[in-house]
DNA sequence: AACGTTTAGCTAAACGTTTAGATGGCTCTT
DNA sequence: AAGAGCCATCTAAACGTTTAGCTAAACGTT
């Protein structure tokens, strides 16, 4: 692999101007700067990003961490990151943590490891573990979205979940319905704690009482979401809606919903958190709250950008609203 | 920041026995060993990678290219590759190229510059592309998936794309269709040509020409595929059945057919390529051809592994094998 | 013509690792 | 008791950049 000495050497200079004439941080000759990129072209020259990055002490790597790249709200955000991000020059290393905080940690200090400019996690666990993961990014820029906590010492973008699962529901109880489920997610997560509060609240305004019996808690997963919906689905009497609290649990719902060969929304009436591509296509078309991911995205590299610029404020936290999108699974009960 | 020489001083050791102790590359006495790792964890030092890459040659990065990151097909594709990629000791350096040959381009040298060990790419483009991909990976070992043409100097991994669009057509005829349309992928991927080529086969195989007004060429993605499954069905006689190329052009179709307002599989049948997690959740669940995702990312870094020991065989194709799973949306014609 | 000023381009010293080779404190042999 | 052999540990030289400072050529001024 040809260096920067080799190209040096074909054009006839040293290697400062041709490190001059890539950075452009210094003035060279028109005539010296047209030598060093011919040598460069002649020897398929690529400048080695390891050497730069341990001189400068920095990376032109941006890590992001997330918990499961299947699920699509965590891939949308992840190219939008990626999008932002080149604009700028950085380039995203990307993490996946399979939902596990040991790992999560792991891959902080990687991000740490490769001089990464700064990292946005997404992270799974809860208070404790991202308080550790703050801990592990040293001085490294952190940013902490989605699933972050309040009182952690690191910038956090949230959405209002609360308001969420209140738009979801209230939604619900606009037909009128009177025996409402949810498939709410792992208490653990401050999310689902945040989605569960908003879904109680709007039941408590429309004068219902929550039973028991109608809230299953699933793992953000599918099985454990397709397991709850049939055990649901099997009650007495049976729930006229469900509010599920995210994507992946809403494809468990609806696998259940098809075996138990019940017709939204004529025999159940749906909505959920996470707007995605298939809801629209699906028969009945879904109804769900969709997240700003694009800006959760931009305001994550804001931050970000401003604690690598040297910013050094006390941490702050944006809360962006989510939004109702109506189509066709919620309709009147039977 | 902490190094190893602060790491050295407070353990009371040389520089080298700190390398040493974390590389376990040489002995160590486990005394010495003790004071090292407990200096490491008291300035809570890890070790800089871009110091090491840059000494070493060469770092534990794998670099991922991709050129869509929301498409499950992809996704999946990036977790599966991931993980394998972790058992090893590797991290999955993702670029994601947004389909353009360029930004591939530049993102081949950047995973050059990062001194990855080693790129999997999956080429947007035709042939001409693919091999100006070669030329650059230089001395970094390539290995292209998916949409990889044949005669390129790198090793392949895809798939059977003719038998795959064969199993899916195959399955329609079998039901009696006679009016079949298809909506195919873009003319200058490789992939799509294989896949229209195995439609062509099958429907020749059924007896069935092919009409012109039943072929519709969409881009892969959602938008493109939605107008031409609403010109289909708007043709004179209306096709009885649809045989969509990729995943995200299913959405499209569905969404096509919704507007319509027909019924799968009552008024038309549907069977697609790519299985993902919401063909079973649909109503009705969707007939796919499966690719082996996992089996390819497992092909793909056996062959990148190879290269990375140093062992230069020839360049290397492997084809797998896609299988058909049924579902409930193809059926008898009206 | 001699001087200072400017500046294009150079030299050489870092950056934090890895690793070949040097060192020197052991044990074992005679 | 002295030499040989062993091996745990250390010293120092790379790796390919960036960049602070230096050199010397070219110019303007008096």
């Amino acid at each position: 692999m040809a260096t920067m000495k080799d190209v040096a050497r074909l054009a006839g200079v040293s290697i400062a101007t041709v490190s001059a004439t890539l950075s452009g941080r210094s003035f060279v000759s028109p005539e010296l700067q047209e030598r060093v990129r011919a040598a460069i072209d002649e020897l398929g020259y690529a400048p080695n990003a390891m050497a730069s990055g341990l001189k400068r002490g920095s990376s032109a790597l941006i890590g992001l961490i997330v918990p499961d790249i299947t699920n699509p709200f965590f891939t949308e955000l992840v190219q939008d990151v990626q999008r932002r991000a080149a604009l700028e020059g950085y380039t995203v290393l990307l993490g996946v943590s399979d939902d596990n905080a040991v790992r999560e940690g792991e891959l902080i200090r990687l991000m740490r490891s490769h001089q990464a400019a700064g990292t946005i996690v997404l992270p799974s666990g809860g208070e404790e573990d991202c308080r550790r993961l703050a801990g592990l990014a040293g001085d490294m820029p952190l940013v902490a979205v989605d699933n972050a906590p309040l009182g952690i010492a690191v910038d956090t973008v949230v959405i209002d979940n609360r308001k969420a699962a209140q738009l979801a529901t209230n939604h619900i109880l606009s037909f009128g319905h009177r025996v409402v489920a949810t498939v709410a997610g792992p208490s653990h997560r401050f999310v689902s704690r945040e989605r569960f509060l908003g879904f109680e609240a709007a039941m408590e305004a429309g004068g219902l009482a929550i039973s028991e019996a109608l809230v299953r808690r699933g793992d953000f997963q599918v099985e454990a979401a397709r397991e709850a919906g049939l055990a649901l689905l099997a009650e007495h009497p049976r729930p006229t809606a469900i509010f599920v609290a995210n994507n992946q649990m809403l494809i468990g719902v609806m696998q259940a919903v098809a075996e138990a060969g019940l017709v939204v929304p004529r025999d159940i009436s749906i909505a959920a958190i996470d707007d995605f591509p298939w809801a629209s296509a699906f028969m009945p078309a879904l109804t769900t709250v969709r997240q700003p991911i694009d800006a959760m995205a931009k305001a994550a590299l804001e931050y970000l950008s401003s604690r690598i610029r040297g910013e050094t404020p006390p941490p702050r936290r944006v809360m962006l609203a989510p939004d109702l999108v109506v189509r066709q699974s919620c309709a009147a009960p039977a």
